[in-house]
RNA sequence: GCCCCUAUCGUCUAGAGGCCUAGGACACGGGCUUUUCAAGCCUGGAACACGAGUUCGAAUCUCGUUGGGGGCACCA
């Protein structure tokens, strides 16, 4: 059930590169639905310190896509809740204080290395098949003459200064104990030389000044984990929950990428994939709730969700059933709505919808067949138009001989009936088959044919019945004598 | 190379020592719906990576091996 936890408080902290990745969209969902379910805040934050990967309007994408899904949050860019700005790149000044502390407290360093050198250092090592990790070079200058270096225009980052030995234990929510050597940390620079704080810094502050309670983040951060609890360590804060989410893959079992097909959430929109659909996929994908239900809508996973029940190894993302979900979704969706997704595809091809009740109608005769939205304009043409053309395969597979009599003849019962009711329509077809004695399905296929130019469809009575008599005696007719003349 | 994480059907997964001759879903095969399938129903095949332990008993616990993934930037 929902406790109304309101000190919990989570955030989703992408950095704008033009879209918003399937794998993020997950990791914002699992957020969101934490915080949903225990009566916490979700919070939008931009991590933008890397000037070189600037991407014009990847942040109105974002931004957008975020809300299509319906992952409304509490506080971000365009919603302030006192802890804003929530865009890194407007927060330097208080990155560069916080570096500034930790150098006055003696768990960081000026370091005065160029890429050049480190460039060289890492040939070295490479060429040793070693690992790279900074040689420390610069660790032990003294502060006053790191000082003067500055003063005098020497370029500079600043390092954390790890610990040369021992380890860090934590628990990660989804994982339990991990520990990792210091030794294999190295000192990693916190404080760029353009004055931006790199990720490992900017998190930790922003996380702690934004009182976030429970970092929930892919598994690529979990090696780095340690080095965030350590600046939380430093600066004398207390770290929050740590979750570590099992990684998106691609068929092949990579980490999910551009090159194995798409990995946007927008291609997927506009493919026709339903946001519910994309939603209750991608919680599926590491997190189940328990028992054999898989459908839910948002309201329903934010009531289930738990990360106890988050997995630990990676999924494949794998769209078949994907589709399965997206066809599910069409059908929890009321007619109305589906009407206003499909006008606009009728619109195209030139069709006006002069009659509400009929669309309606329509709709809810074929809303079940329906895998994508867009399938709604190729099977429903019918309805709205005459047939221009009889599927070919249909005609060598359906049409005998005798086909345009007995379609004249059906016309002409048809033509007599006072009420054209789906089970009126049966028994006429029916009484007629046996009067000709022939099975119903020799009349029952020409006459789908006949009536909307295709092989298959919703049942045939109450296709029939949707389309009106006139309609489909019209249809009936023209059908019959076109296959006569052919 | 080093470090970390991980391991049940093709895929997503249930399973927290006996309820498991391992359950569900997608996909696939077969059948039914004396009307189609693109829907529905029924049905079939399909998995505990391997090896040692612990235990009366292990898919479940421990260790190792192997496989997979991730990380090792003045990127996030």
């Amino acid at each position: 059930m929902v406790s109304m936890n309101k000190n919990i408080r989570v955030r989703f902290a992408p950095s704008p590169t033009g879209y918003l990745h399937v794998g993020g969209l997950r990791t914002a969902l699992y957020n969101y639905l934490f915080a949903k379910h225990n009566g916490g805040k979700f919070i939008l934050r931009i991590e933008d310190t890397d000037q070189s990967r600037k991407v014009e309007g990847a942040l109105e994408n974002l931004i957008r896509t975020l809300k299509w899904a319906g992952l409304e949050y509490d506080e971000g860019p365009d919603k302030d809740g006192n802890c804003g700005p929530y865009i890194q790149s407007e927060r330097l000044p208080i990155y560069r204080q916080h570096a500034l502390d930790l150098i006055k407290n003696g768990n960081a360093y000026y370091c005065f290395c160029t890429p050049e050198r480190l460039d060289d250092v890492r040939k070295k090592q490479t060429e040793l098949k070693r690992s790279f990790s900074y040689d420390r070079h610069c660790r032990e200058i003294p502060l006053g003459e790191a000082e003067q270096r500055i003063a005098a225009g020497e370029k500079y980052v600043v390092r954390m200064k790890v610990p040369l030995t021992g380890e860090m234990t934590f628990e990660d929510a989804i994982r339990g104990k991990v520990t990792i050597a210091y030794k294999v940390l190295d000192d990693q620079v916190i404080l760029k030389s353009d004055g931006f704080p790199t990720y490992h810094l900017a998190v930790v502050v922003d996380d702690h000044l934004m009182g976030i309670t429970h970092v929930i983040r892919g598994e690529e951060w979990l090696p780095s984990a340690p080095k965030h609890l350590l600046l939380y360590r430093f600066f004398g804060w207390d770290a929050p929950v740590l979750a570590h989410l099992p990684l998106l893959l691609n068929p092949d079992k990579s980490k999910l990428s551009k090159r194995q097909g798409d990995v946007a959430v927008e291609d997927y929109r506009s493919k026709g994939y339903l946001k519910e659909a994309i939603v209750n996929f991608v919680a599926f994908l590491g997190w189940n709730p328990g028992d054999e239900r898989e459908v839910f809508t948002l309201d329903q996973l934010i009531h289930d969700f738990s990360l106890e029940r988050v997995g630990k190894a990676g999924a494949v993302f794998n769209v078949e059933k994907l589709n399965w979900l997206n066809q599910q979704h069409i059908r929890l969706l009321s007619d109305e709505t589906l009407a206003e997704m499909f006008r606009p595809m009728l619109e195209v091809k030139g069709i006006r919808i002069s009659d509400e009740a009929y669309f309606l109608r329509v709709i809810g005769l074929l809303k079940e067949k329906l895998t994508f939205p867009q399938d709604f304009g190729e099977y429903s043409t019918y309805f709205f138009e005459e047939p221009k053309t009889y599927e070919e395969a249909g005609i060598q597979k359906y049409w005998e001989p005798e086909t345009s009599q007995r379609l004249t003849r059906l016309a002409e019962v048809f033509d007599a009936v006072e009420e054209f009711s789906h089970t009126a329509i049966e028994t006429v077809m029916k009484r007629l088959a046996d009067e000709l004695q022939i099975k119903t399905s020799k009349l029952i296929h020409p006459a789908r044919l006949a009536v909307s130019g295709k092989q298959v469809g919703p049942s045939l009575y109450e296709l029939m019945s949707v389309l009106g008599k006139e309609t489909v005696v019209r249809r009936l007719r023209a059908a019959s004598k076109a296959m006569k003349t052919s």
